[in-house]
DNA sequence: ACTAATTTTTAGGTATGCCTAAATTATATT
DNA sequence: AATATAATTTAGGCATACCTAAAAATTAGT
């Protein structure tokens, strides 16, 4: 498996805190399907790091400095991802590429797919051209233009209408 | 710096191959900025797997293997540079996101990618769909649409018109 | 409250990807 | 061809992210 990032590690503190807080060590480990003595190193550094409070023997919970990142680094995950699902990439790979993306990408790239996914959004059931693309990815063949007037302009499948 | 993958060094190797083969360790530790001595272990690793063939003291050229790799994780760039330029991400950006995005992607992925690329490239200056984001990402706004004919489709600024 | 079971930590180990310093080989100058 | 210079490799080191086994602390059952 690919490093884990302190990223991947707020981000999953989050979650399981919703649930359960302080976050245990065997709580990290057994998502992860890793040793328990590993997540007691990471917490270790974390909290050195300033991104959760430890104490040994018992867990952790998010400073408002991780708390942030893990925000953040959700907030990007759904974004790749809606943008994936909307390529018409499938829910689980989807799911996955956010997961190794939202580590990698700069805040430009960020704000354009933000932007583009809002974009796309603005349309009920996605903007016509999204179909064309559809009909494009599946046959390879473009659709001729057949419009006249407004109602069925391809980029306006507006929601106001 | 982030973990370096074989791709990594399978596709400077093909780059550098261009203009002089074999390729040496200084040749690509000056590139990378790492020790020669670190390039030394790396040849001698990638020429254990079978994407280099490498001599003591003899440098080294990509095998097909590794020229294989070397060819398709460009491919991949090229389509995620073209992409993220597509979006309106700065050329430098475009080209380091591309770099990281290219070794973590599923191959599903890519292909949507890649006929997104397609797709949109069919349109001379691009789609008008795509003016539209633009403004959209400049703006905040939608443009609404007052288009009566083909001839005006946002969708259609066709190549072949 | 005592003992058993569970959880957590500590200590020490491995592989990787880099490093530096020193040794070795290759190349260039004369 | 001998020697100086440059390129390359070897040997040994460091940090990280994991591991296992054993010790220590906590929790639960009676």
């Amino acid at each position: 498996m690919r490093k884990r990032t302190i990223e991947d590690y707020v981000e999953l503190l989050y979650d399981l805190q919703k649930n359960k807080k302080p976050v245990h060590t065997n709580d990290i480990a057994s998502v992860l399907n890793i040793n328990p003595a590993s997540v007691t190193e990471i917490f270790q550094k974390l909290n050195n790091d300033g991104y959760i409070n430890y104490e040994k023997y018992g867990g952790a919970t998010l400073t408002q400095k991780g708390e942030k990142i893990a925000i953040a680094t959700k907030k990007k995950h759904d974004t790749l991802k809606k943008f994936l699902k909307i390529l018409g990439v499938d829910e689980k790979i989807a799911d996955m590429d956010a997961c190794k993306i939202e580590h990698v990408v700069d805040p430009m790239t960020m704000e354009k797919l933000t932007k583009f996914v809002e974009f796309v959004q603005r349309f009920k059931g996605g903007p016509r051209w999204l179909d064309h693309f559809k009909y494009f990815y599946e046959t390879g063949k473009y659709i001729e233009c057949t419009l006249i007037d407004t109602a069925k302009c391809p980029f306006h499948r507006h929601k106001s209408q």
